[in-house]
DNA sequence: ACCTGTCTGTGCGCTGACGTACCCATTGCG
DNA sequence: CGCAATGGGTACGTCAGCGCACAGACAGGT
């Protein structure tokens, strides 16, 4: 039950791990296990010391802040863009938040120790990871600007995008209570504001499925906060190839 | 105009600044400058360069971010227990929210440039800047769920607190239309459950100033949320005087 | 002492999201 | 094949916060 795959790790479907010089990468890969990333899977609980960090390849990962009512709230979306565990190397070993797999797929893990080597040999990889974490934030601010200021509609598009950057196909699935759970928001809201952009022609939706049908459209119809995430992104981790 | 001081530098009086060895503090005090901090000075604009960091001595900084409409919110708050400008030494060189200060005061400040050889020695500078930053991020994903699922009431006991705590006294001078624009909702909101506040005998209200009378009665009527950030931030940063 | 500009208090109507309750459709399993 | 279980649609009333408009109230300068 260690959801660790065979295979090759193949670190170019991770845009940090793409970036990480030949030299680093040689070092790692004998620590470098695939995982499956089930739906729902927990990479980190709040207050749990981090035992491994996770790079998305092709799976979703949300980070979760749970209430003490049991209400949560998405503070910030990580998919094969970057890492999932980012407290371990700055420091404080664990968070006030929690890490769920949002959407399946698989991932690299490295156990913390051999993360942290790395990470104070203080080269390029520290430096990386200091702009992704920098990135990170960006996202994060911008979800509470968004959580006061927006619609649910403009924040379902943006969340809607969010999730298809990190995806290779148009089709998500996802339910409505999912989806609700990420946002912070209830279950009928996200069903009236998916109708309408149905209506609209955006999306279609059956049962646990959402096709993108026009990106485009949501691009138009979601707040600036979308799009001013990913410039920022773009800016701080170019998605060229370096060796 | 530089709104430079003169006189010794006093490093106990920032949290952060207390905590550097003796040995690295030495190697800044040459650069290091107080400074004014009068309200509403900009300490850093959105997309800008940044110049210095700056860390406040008993001045409170807000990170606002103002969306293209002009509406904004803030998303963290900087006081003596931290510094401004983080996105310096994370590598992106500038962010894209703005410092503002919001109670005025004093700081100290140094180059960029000073501070950035200092950060790249890698040594205990690093990772106190490192884990000063950690607690930033826990307190902007607070804010994102607060802002999410907490009322106004609530929010602005929460605000009063984190105000309090970076001051020493009981008196904050702030007009309602000030607080208002760092919580990102209307004036007359502000006016709203300041009064019940007032009527409560929490504080008291008097044009521009408010005096704090019951701050235990503040902390009961707040969500975890201000709970849960200085929590982290103590455990982060504890505040015993390192040497 | 005035007067002007800055703060604060109040009163609308409006709307987006909430809580609750209930029903229908689909799907997967036995 | 049929029956749960799960996912999605609809329909209330309620309420916090918005936008707007205006009135009083307190400085602080000249």
């Amino acid at each position: 039950m260690h959801h660790v795959r065979e295979g090759l790790p193949n670190p170019t479907q991770n845009r940090l791990l793409a970036q990480i010089p030949n030299v680093e990468w040689a070092r790692w890969l004998p620590h470098v296990e695939v995982v499956d990333l089930p739906l729902g899977k927990v990479l980190y609980e709040s207050g749990a010391r981090l035992g491994y960090v996770h790079f998305p390849l092709d799976a979703i990962v949300s980070i979760l802040y749970v209430l003490g009512n049991g209400a949560s709230a998405e503070i910030a979306v990580v998919g094969r863009e970057g890492l999932v565990g980012i407290a371990l190397f700055m420091g404080g070993e664990s968070t006030t938040n929690r890490a769920v797999v949002q959407s399946a797929g698989r991932g690299l893990r490295l156990r913390a120790n051999i993360m942290m080597e790395e990470f104070n040999r203080a080269g390029p990889v520290m430096h990386l990871l200091l702009r992704y974490t920098q990135a990170l934030i960006t996202q994060m601010s911008q979800t509470a600007v968004c959580n006061r200021h927006h619609s649910l509609d403009q924040q379902l598009c943006r969340w809607l995008l969010l999730s298809l950057d990190r995806l290779d196909s148009l089709e998500l699935h996802m339910t409505q209570e999912l989806i609700a759970s990420m946002l912070g928001v209830r279950r009928e809201g996200v069903t009236e504001a998916a109708g309408t952009l149905q209506k609209a022609g955006l999306i279609r939706y059956r049962r646990g499925h959402i096709t993108v049908l026009d990106r485009r459209g949501l691009e138009e119809r979601t707040c600036e906060c979308y799009r001013v995430v990913k410039q920022e992104y773009d800016r701080l981790l170019p998605p060229t190839i370096a060796t």
